[in-house]
DNA sequence: TAGGCCATCTGGTCCT
DNA sequence: AGGACCAGATGGCCTA
């Protein structure tokens, strides 16, 4: 507190400003008040408010310290926000920050809970089904009623360009438990649409191994 | 220049 | 008693 100054506010009460502004990576410790030390020539009164305004450095470098924390923690919320990140893009507000995670974790569970739908539709639930029946046995219409479904479900997850585990793992963490389900739920399946496409050509897609797309299926493990 | 946003100080409360 | 947490007050900086 070297550089601490005493300003007069409104209330008309003297208090301790600290000039230097910390900073982000400043790591802040109690030595920092040290160099408030008693003389012994000093009174009884001017002891008793120097230990005060330690007692009261130490506070406000742990306010400082805690706020610090609370910032590197609102920073580290703004880096998974999407689109929130990079040098064309201003800083978002902490206020702005809690809104938008929060609206993106309400966006998040309702792509889980399509997942959830999508995968009930296609696999477990009726293997007689009448989409499977569109799938593989459907007339030309049918099948591209089935196609356009499936197109509206993986749209409906984000998915628009690419399809299978890569583009999935752009998307989501490989470790959550979407992806869990994702390829418990897909392990035995074959997808017969290729939807990088607009031409509806076809193509097998086996989501069994994480390491082929669509068009390379040959060089899967 | 007004308003938004932020850092800091401060006193109070609760917890360990 | 000391630390964490919180909310109010205050002043500085930036932008429309």
């Amino acid at each position: 507190m070297s550089n601490a100054r005493t300003v007069q506010k409104t209330t008309g009460k003297e208090v301790h400003v600290d000039e230097r502004p910390i900073s982000a990576t400043e790591d802040v410790s109690d030595n920092d008040v040290s160099d408030i030390t008693l003389r012994p020539s000093e009174s009884i009164e001017s002891a008793f408010s120097k230990t005060n305004n330690i007692t009261r450095a130490k506070i406000n470098m742990r306010e400082r310290r805690r706020m610090r924390d609370l910032n590197v923690a609102m920073d580290a919320l703004r880096e998974v926000i999407p689109f929130s990140n990079g040098p064309t893009v201003r800083k978002l507000s902490k206020i702005s920050t809690l809104s938008l995670a929060r609206n993106y974790i309400i966006t998040l569970t309702k792509s889980v809970e399509d997942l959830r739908r999508m995968f009930r539709d296609l696999h477990s639930v009726a293997p007689n089904s009448e989409l499977r029946h569109y799938r593989t046995s459907g007339s030309e219409l049918e099948r591209d009623m089935y196609h356009n479904y499936c197109k509206h479900l993986w749209n409906g997850i984000g998915i628009t360009h690419t399809i299978g585990p890569v583009c999935f793992n752009s998307h989501f963490d490989n470790q959550n438990a979407l992806m869990r389900e994702f390829y418990s739920c897909s392990r035995r399946y074959d997808a017969k649409t290729d939807m990088t496409s607009n031409n509806q050509s076809t193509s097998t897609l086996c989501m069994e191994h994480k390491c082929c797309s669509v068009r390379n299926m040959h060089s899967c493990k």
